[in-house]
DNA sequence: CAATTGATGTAATAACATTACATTTGAACA
DNA sequence: TGTTCAAATGTAATGTTATTACATCAATTG
């Protein structure tokens, strides 16, 4: 991974980012971002991305690919992977269409198949995504 | 997986998306998919989205998240999986961001660890979307 | 042939993201 | 101290992706 491994001193507006990011119980639009950020002086869409950009530079969010939003890493402080802050590899999502929960988990496994199958035909992985979309156990039914 | 088994009859629209998808080498916005099919009519998004929606239904294209574009399916009539038409399954992808090639594949494992991840959970999946992006073989160097 | 259903056409708008350019800030260091 | 440089910021404009709303058309079927 290329994340840093301590978290780095972030900037006002990146602060705010992020703070909208921890603060949210669902995946939030950049937009929402912008329109949630306004009373702090954010006013163009190009001073959250620049945020949004930064923080998932540092590993400290991510973006969902199949929704076009953002969370804030649910690994950062945990006690999971050895505790020693960020998981290793490829973090999978499991997003709930109902409620907007997002699990993120890894599996070593999964991992190491693509990693497999990539190596088998010499491609070259930068960037993984994996996300699963359904309904979370409390809103099955 | 609720795809039809066997290929439904396509409308007109729907067959010249389908077309465009079948002929690019590598994945195609909805929009570019509009500007080349202008000389057979089309002059709105509606028109494509609409088609897009009905192939993906029919499992005869994908939607890369990560790409906001899509790809005529590449096992539809390929001997994989037994010859009978669809994988079962989730779908991987493997993209470069060099050459745009896209390679399908799929890994039971995978898909195995998934669903016992969703199962434990209680979550239940409707889509799954596995993309990397990276470099081909042949883009490497 | 009426009724229904699915497909189509068109316009307008919403939602997501980037380019371009000007300005400010703050740390490094001569 | 003041210069310089890199990073961050502010703002406007534009580009790209996707949907809503509404009218019409075509095929099926009862």
């Amino acid at each position: 991974m290329n994340a840093p491994t301590i978290t780095p001193a972030l900037t006002k507006n990146q602060s705010l980012v992020f703070d909208v990011l921890t603060r949210a119980e669902a995946p939030v639009s950049a937009y929402t971002i912008l329109d949630r950020l306004r009373d702090h002086g954010f006013r163009a869409p190009l001073q959250v991305y620049r945020a949004l950009d930064k923080l998932t530079e540092f590993g400290m969010i991510h973006r969902l690919e199949s929704l076009n939003a953002f969370v804030a890493c649910a690994h950062l402080q945990s006690e999971c992977c050895g505790g020693t802050g960020h998981c290793h590899g490829t973090v999978a999502f499991a997003i709930c269409e109902s409620c907007g929960n997002v699990s993120e988990f890894h599996d070593d496994e999964v991992d190491h198949r693509l990693e497999d199958w990539a190596k088998g035909r010499g491609f070259k992985p930068a960037k993984t995504t994996i996300e699963i979309r359904g309904l979370c156990q409390n809103c099955v039914v």
